[in-house]
DNA sequence: CGCTAAATAGGGCCTTTACTGGATTCACCC
DNA sequence: GGGTGAATCCAGTAAAGGCCCTATTTAGCG
């Protein structure tokens, strides 16, 4: 029997989660928490197998949750389910341990096979997270010490300049007027668009502006 | 019988709201819509008693689908049902014509109550709505002269068409998606999407992308 | 009945994007 | 000292965007 526990907010979630978990022979659902401190209380008094955590929670968020409850136990498998998924979360996610990363909306059709995913020890990731971001950050991240990193938490993938650059398309600017802005060539200032989208997985300018928001990169108010 | 659809682009919130209103004697879930238009299709099939419509949906969002679904069926109840609720927002549900307004983290508390409020033909407000936005509103809107509103929140501005497409080029659309999407010639598309532009003084994606993000007529996350 | 707004559709023109390939220079590092 | 990543630049192409027009049909209103 996986033993399972539920960590979110919204009591529509929690039931709408609760009920897909539990038509599932052999698995059955032995707590919910409204936070990360319940679910923190929680998961040392029931010892669950697994624990789904979302990230947007009161007093205690998904992620800090996370980390607390791995540090007690390392052995819990922690499958995180959000509304979000900007690289930032995914990176911070990765870096708590988490075993699993599932946006809300894909949950209807992916739950059921992240949770047997992780009952089989394996990881599983939401398709929408970019296999690219996620290969530099395990690259550089599953050294078996601790070895400490700064946080660098959308900063890895991009360049300095690529950095530098995406801010400028997303207030509006051409690639014309972001090589008048930087002295560079046009073709460099495209060269450099190009690359960061391709990195980011992103594929419009409407794409690229909704994750400079998403990333505080530029301001919408 | 109440017949009752719902409209939510996650499936677990699906789940979770079918499962409380199933468990009420008296109440049935006619139909499930993955995003506004669906919505909009469902309840000219359906016509169901009730509807309970997120905000933030793709495709065409809960407040558009409200205003079109009362355009055609004046009686059915509208029950707003999301995460977010500046004054804006608010506003924007009272004169789409909402009979009722709950936040996401209230719904567990107060979702049946407010089911039954809107089936009595009452209306119904998460408590954390201050009642003096509400007066605010109201003593705005009813006044017998006319004296001006210093925000025409833009809906006096755009033509329910305009309203309707603004939001899909800000997802990533392209105008030929968009003529998909709406059963229009490209060139139709590409003329909403001209107007729309001009009067809200845009002139890229990006500028429409932020402004549609602004104003909640798309989610970042 | 005409007036107007809205929705539909198209022509044309130039710019910009998204993406494909390259290439060179430079600094840092093992 | 060779490798690597970063930054710079270029050529070219198919698609999309931004903007200028005109035009028809429909619906509502005074």
């Amino acid at each position: 029997m996986l033993r399972i526990l539920i960590a979110d907010d919204h009591e529509v979630a929690r039931r709408g989660i609760r009920a897909m978990l539990e038509s599932h022979p052999g698995w059955e659902v032995c707590g919910e928490a409204k936070d990360g401190r319940e679910a923190v209380e929680l998961a040392s008094k029931e010892k669950p197998d697994l624990i789904l955590l979302d990230i947007g929670m009161p007093n205690l968020n998904g992620l800090e949750a996370a980390r607390q409850i791995l540090a007690v136990s390392p052995d819990i498998a922690i499958l995180i389910l959000t509304m979000h998924d900007s690289d930032q979360v995914v990176r911070e996610v990765l870096r708590a341990g988490a075993r699993g990363f599932l946006l809300k909306s894909d949950a209807g059709r992916d739950l059921v096979a992240a949770v047997e995913a992780l009952q089989l020890q394996r990881t599983f990731f939401t398709t929408r997270v970019s296999q690219m971001v996620l290969d530099g950050f395990l690259d550089r991240d599953n050294r078996p010490d601790g070895t400490e990193r700064n946080q660098e938490d959308l900063d890895d993938v991009l360049t300095g300049r690529e950095r530098e650059v995406i801010q400028l398309p997303a207030e509006g600017k051409t690639s014309k007027e972001v090589a008048v802005t930087l002295n560079l060539s046009v073709k460099t200032a495209e060269t450099h668009r190009t690359n960061l989208m391709r990195k980011l997985g992103l594929h419009s300018v409407a794409d690229l502006t909704r994750y400079a928001v998403r990333n505080g990169i530029v301001q919408v108010f």
